[in-house]
RNA sequence: GGGAGUUUAGCUCAGCUGGUUCAGAGCAUCUGCCUUACAAGCAGAGGGUCACUGGUUCGAACCCAGUAACUCCCA
């Protein structure tokens, strides 16, 4: 069978995907064998594959595929996540571009159209992992929102509010004036906003005792005291006001200590309080307190006793009790306000000012605090146990410096608002009474009877009972992933969560080490009573080459099946995996995609050489030293590469195995052992090298999986029966290790690159075959070699001397001397030049060597193997610089 | 303002307990090669004040302190 030149993937990747699907490789099912599980980070449902995705799902795939080919009983569990306010947004503009409003529906109608929405639109991410070559158990597929999913949900809901750790309060929340909902603190994305700081005057309510006073503060305070004058950023909430706040230290304002202010333009009187949070270098030194619409205001209001008057509407129009500009949406009214206190002589002065301001993640609107009553999870007492998993080492999190950003954070962790003003999620199950009160149920026939209970009315009806509108947070129905996906909630007790669970990796981005991955564990911890999985790899952000995230709207994002049709699923999985250092950021570069082509390029090239050699019975086997070194490097390798894995160093792996195979398999075995052109190979040496193909193919296939697959099936390897495939071969185990073996042929490799070296020098054709002469002092045996030299370096012969040859052109290697004696003379002044310069350096060398060794606090202190390799770097260089001397005399003489 | 992290070759990164001829890898660059597996390649080569300053130590890229720049999280 002929191979064509160049491997083309696509192809081969749609033929092996769907091998793999139809002879069910992805499943799983609980066995005998030790499990190995992932839980895939569900994908918004929204989403279109980019490249975080990429990355993430390259790194399990390549975690499953070397799983599996342990022997593991390997299973990768995919989904999606509803993402309620990323799909209702989505929902919501799908619905005005057809120009229905969400306004205009009932919940019932609106939650029709995102489930359509939905099932439109919802498998489009999974599909396109396909294409990457992600081995997920698909028929273990799950949506968040599916029936048993949310079921898990509105229990777990259930019981937490039995245990009282879920409770419902008035707090300031985030809200999303264009959303119309209140989002969570990671949802709020701060950027510095140039805007402007206001200065107003608040006229003092003047009663007997200040016009005295006012006296005697004129002569001492350069301020006037008919007035205050605070900075602020929103002048348009000074109708909200409750009080003015000064420092109690603050000797510029003692004089205001007690007095009353009235607010410009609506004169309603508030108080001058005191307050040590109020910083004295800031602005004027006055603040002005509004609860309603601050959060710090509002603690500092709580404290006071002071009264909170929200003056906003839910869409950030001004009410009816800010008195003036109601209606008004709250920048436009920051704009007419500022123009009303100049005309009233109020605004002392205005101000360019930077400062931090939060805007909502998903609508982009400037985020206002606001006080509502909101559903809230008790976080402390969860906390505890989850910050202990991880500090006791159960749950390891890679790399290890997150550790201590996620202590800091549950150290400090605030209570989680899980109430969401949505539709699209799970709608709280809770049902309020007409009188105010609320029961919490599962079914509303259950609440009617709590509800009975509650009242004491037992004439109440279904339709007395009204749910509550709000959807939980979408974090509350992942937190339950990894335990509802094997049905946990729904049958705790089932053979998959009995067998799958604990799982064993997650692979996530460090950005919701918080709210997804800390959430998953105190889950774990309160449902199952266990750690939900055992490693935590953070991956870092995939950002471009100016150091800037990825993302559409910046359009520096490629489109991954764009790069996959460009370098094949392989080498784009190669190009990922190639600098993603867990916990780093990543920054992508497309040359590296172009890498993984290249590499799976070479392995097709090294195939065609191989597939095209013709096997003669009667060859003896010239090359039991090559076959015997690359069994030895391969063992070694083999060790290096599990090290690697063990750790996580997903990078390096690849790594040691793209240079076991490129380097130490292409660029020096197979050129040991290749016959010369049209000339057949022994039979020995072709199944020797057919078996280390083999096992390379294996070796590679959780990075490569496509063409390992591909060449696997090739009839070189013979016969394959019908499980037979790369994919759930068994990785070849290590073997024996010859540490003599390598080190002399790290030594022969040298001696051919200088031999290359001075035909590159001297310009002297490869074809030309040249003698070798070795005196040796090392020991190592260079004429079992010999074959090896001969065929790399084009020797014409190789003897050994015991004395040195002059006028010939030499090298060192190790101890041991090398000639090549040559038509053309030696330049002498050339060569003493290189000696002399040899020399300078090995005499330095050896002086800090020396300088080691004679040091008594050295010898004194140094660990016994250290001062062993001084005085082995001492005898070396003595050696070779005699060597170099011995040189430096001939040339002279 | 508080906390965390980063800074090593042109680029992306290793450097694990302070001690190998320790300053490394890959890519990129340069030089020479279309040598019938591979120019998506082969054979070679060059390239770094380990951010800066000081300290600890026989010995520091590594430990400590300070400084600077960048990034992230919290306020």
């Amino acid at each position: 069978m002929s191979i064509v030149k160049t491997y083309l993937p696509k192809e081969a990747e749609e033929k092996w995907y769907s091998y793999w699907l139809e002879n069910n490789f992805f499943k799983s099912v609980p066995d005998d064998r030790e499990p190995y599980t992932i839980v895939m980070p569900p994908p918004n449902v929204t989403g279109v594959l980019h490249m975080g995705h990429m990355l993430n799902n390259t790194i399990q795939d390549v975690l499953i595929r070397r799983a599996r080919m342990k022997g593991k009983n390997a299973c990768w569990v995919p989904g999606t996540d509803h993402a309620s306010i990323a799909t209702e947004a989505k929902v919501v503009a799908m619905l005005k571009e057809k120009g229905i409003s969400k306004k205009d529906l009932s919940r019932a109608e609106f939650l029709d159209y995102a489930w359509e929405w939905k099932e439109k639109y919802g498998g489009i991410i999974l599909d396109q992992l396909k294409k990457l070559g992600a081995s997920c158990d698909w028929d273990r597929t799950r949506f968040t929102m599916d029936d048993d999913l949310s079921e898990a949900v509105i229990d777990t809901f259930i019981h937490l509010y039995k245990k009282g750790l879920i409770y419902r309060g008035i707090r300031m929340v985030n809200w999303d004036p264009q959303g119309k909902t209140a989002v969570s603190d990671e949802e709020v994305i701060r950027k510095e906003v140039n805007q402007k700081l206001y200065y107003i005057r608040y006229a003092v309510v003047r009663d007997e005792l200040s016009v005295m006073s006012e006296s005697v503060a004129t002569h001492h305070s350069p301020l006037n005291s008919r007035y205050l004058t605070i900075a602020t950023t929103r002048p348009e909430t000074i109708m909200a006001d409750a009080a003015i706040c000064i420092n109690p230290n603050d000797g510029r304002y003692l004089h205001m200590h007690g007095k009353k202010v009235f607010i410009p333009l609506i004169n309603r009187e508030i108080p001058v309080i005191l307050d040590e949070y109020v910083t004295m270098d800031f602005g004027t030194g006055c603040l002005k307190v509004t609860p309603a619409h601050d959060l710090n205001d509002y603690e500092l209001g709580q404290k006071h006793n002071l009264p909170v008057i929200d003056i906003l509407n839910d869409d950030g129009t001004l009410n009816a009790k800010a008195q003036i500009l109601v209606g008004e949406d709250r920048f436009a009214a920051r704009k007419k306000i500022a123009v009303m206190l100049e005309e009233a002589g109020v605004l002392e002065k205005v101000e360019e000012y930077k400062s931090q301001v939060g805007f909502s993640e998903r609508t982009n609107a400037v985020i206002e605090p606001k006080l509502s009553m909101q559903w809230f999870c008790k976080m402390e007492d969860m906390a505890k146990p989850a910050l202990d998993y991880v500090l006791n080492g159960e749950i390891k999190l890679i790399p290890e410096k997150f550790i201590n950003t996620y202590r800091h954070w549950m150290e400090n962790v605030k209570d989680w608002c899980i109430s969401r003003q949505l539709w699209w999620g799970q709608q709280i199950p809770a049902w309020y009474l007409p009188n105010g009160q609320y029961v919490i149920a599962k079914t509303v026939e259950e609440a009617l009877e709590q509800a009975k209970q509650l009242s004491g009315n037992s004439q109440l009806t279904i339709h007395d009972l009204t749910q509550e509108e709000d959807v939980v947070d979408t974090w509350f129905s992942s937190w339950l992933w990894p335990i509802s996906v094997f049905d946990g909630f729904k049958d705790p007790n089932n053979a998959d969560i009995n067998y799958y669970y604990p799982t064993n990796d997650l692979v996530t981005a460090p950005e919701i080490l918080f709210f997804w991955v800390a959430r998953m564990i105190m889950a774990g911890h309160e449902f199952r009573g266990k750690i939900p999985f055992e490693n935590v790899y953070l991956t870092g952000i995939v950002r471009d080459k100016q150091g800037r995230k990825m993302s559409k709207s910046l359009g520096n994002s490629p489109d991954p099946l764009d790069l996959i049709e460009k370098y094949g699923a392989d080498g784009v999985r190669v190009g990922m995996l190639l600098s993603s250092p867990a916990g780093n950021d990543l920054m992508f570069d497309e040359g590296h995609c172009e890498q993984g082509r290249n590499f799976y390029n070479k392995v097709w090239n090294a195939f065609r050489l191989v597939k095209g050699w013709e096997v003669d019975e009667k060859l003896e086997n010239p090359n039991q030293v090559a076959i015997n070194w690359f069994e030895s490097r391969f063992n070694q390798a083999l060790t290096e590469i599990e090290d690697t894995f063990a750790q996580y160093r997903l990078s390096e792996a690849l790594m040691a195995t793209y240079k076991l195979v490129w380097d130490d398999f292409c660029a020096w075995y197979l050129e040991m052992i290749k016959p010369a052109y049209l000339q057949p190979i022994d039979r020995e040496t072709y199944n020797r090298t057919i078996e280390f193909f083999s096992k390379i193919l294996k070796l590679l296939h959780p990075f490569i999986p496509f063409i390992t697959e591909e060449l696997w099936h090739d009839d070189l390897f013979g016969e394959r029966k019908a499980f037979d495939c790369c994919i759930v071969a068994q990785l070849p185990n290590s073997g024996e290790i010859n540490p003599r073996l390598l080190a002399d042929v790290e030594n022969v490799k040298q001696v051919i690159t200088q031999i290359r070296n001075i035909r590159n020098n001297k310009q002297i054709s490869p074809k030309e075959a040249l003698p070798l002469s070795v005196r040796t002092a090392s020991g190592i045996d260079y004429l079992s070699y010999k074959a090896i030299l001969t065929k790399l370096a084009n020797l014409s012969e190789l003897v050994l001397v015991t004395d040195k040859l002059s006028g010939a052109s030499n090298f060192l290697v190790s101890t041991d001397e090398f000639y090549v004696p040559l038509s053309e003379t030696i330049d002498p002044v050339a060569e003493q030049e290189r000696l002399q310069k040899e020399k300078d350096y090995l005499t330095g060398f050896l002086k800090s060597v020396n300088a080691k060794l004679t040091n008594e606090k050295f010898m004194a202190n140094a660990k016994p193997e250290v001062i062993e390799a001084e005085q082995k770097k001492r005898a070396d260089a003595e050696a070779k610089l005699k060597i170099i001397e011995e040189g430096l005399a001939g040339l002279a003489s």
